[in-house]
DNA sequence: CCAGACGTTGTT
DNA sequence: GTCTGG
DNA sequence: CCAGACGTTGTT
DNA sequence: GTCTGG
């Protein structure tokens, strides 16, 4: 499924993208984590004729969809997906998925391969070959807490994983098309079932996976580092307590470069 | 009818 | 093992 | 998603 | 709020 991913982009590459969008300020973030903020981009409220503000909105929403009948989201779990399998089912997703569907702009996602018991996860950072953005669809809330304030949140939808993603997990986030962005947003003339076409898992040729080091499993770190190929370890190797260096070796790249050369864009190894 | 849940992933 | 926090 | 905590009483 | 289970 997706439960990191990357938003570096700037201003200017998001603006690009999504045809405008009305942002000030964005920081790149490398490792976006569940509770954590993220941008969420959705219809702007119908606009007189003629305006030329940008067709959509955007803005920071909590990682965690709570439903809007929740009184005490502490009673609720932390709900960052939501199966497009079933989500037409789920009371929970009932009211978003008619009048808040969102995306959630990216540059990239992290799935884990989960290898034979006792042995550590290797995480991956998977991306567009060609580079640039891709956007998650997302479904959102809004929770008015009992003191007046209120909270929006949301969910990623996820679906089976395709041949590329496959090998190192089941599950993957729906990605749309850009050609699709409009018809998912479009909530006004749009019913879920009008749009349930748009919930597939995408191409296989689009993405890559790049197996980067195990840094990037603390939400804490944030770097571009943690998109770095990850230098060949043998699996059996343990992990170096590495008492005189916390360098390990490693360069870093002082830029905000994203890896230049992927060690590898098929899965199949391992 | 009322009571109680309301979610996903992964693992065995 | 299970829950909370990021 | 992974990491890290997971408890109480009472004292400074 | 809405659905499922009893």
């Amino acid at each position: 499924m997706c439960g990191r991913f990357a938003l570096t982009a700037d201003l200017q590459e998001l603006a690009a993208h999504f045809g405008g969008l009305d942002l000030d300020r964005l920081a790149p973030r490398y490792n976006i984590a569940p509770t954590q903020p993220v941008l969420a981009v959705m219809a702007a409220p119908t606009g007189l004729p003629g305006s030329n503000r940008a067709p959509w909105r955007a803005g920071l929403v909590r990682w965690g969809f709570v439903p809007g009948f929740i009184k005490d989201p502490r009673d609720f779990p932390l709900v960052i997906n939501a199966r497009s399998e079933t989500v037409f089912e789920k009371a929970s997703f009932r009211a978003a998925l008619r009048h808040r569907r969102v995306l959630l702009p990216a540059n990239g996602f992290y799935e884990w391969r989960k290898a034979g018991k006792g042995e550590r996860a290797q995480p991956f950072f998977i991306r567009p070959r060609e580079g640039g953005l891709i956007a998650f669809a997302g479904l959102m809330e809004c929770w008015a807490s009992p003191d007046g304030s209120e909270v929006d949140t949301a969910a990623i939808l996820t679906t089976a994983a395709n041949a590329a993603l496959a090998p190192i997990h089941a599950r993957m986030p729906v990605i749309l098309k850009p050609e699709d962005y409009a018809r998912w947003l479009d909530c006004r003339t749009q019913e879920p079932r009008a749009v349930a076409d748009l919930l597939a898992p995408l191409a296989d040729e689009v993405l890559e996976a790049i197996p980067v080091s195990d840094r990037v499993n603390s939400a804490s770190q944030n770097g571009p580092e943690l998109q770095l190929p990850a230098e060949f370890v043998p699996l059996t190797a343990k992990p170096q307590k590495a008492p005189h260096s916390k360098a390990s070796g490693r360069s870093r790249p002082g830029e905000d470069e994203a890896p230049a050369e992927p060690a590898q864009t098929q899965l199949s190894l391992f």
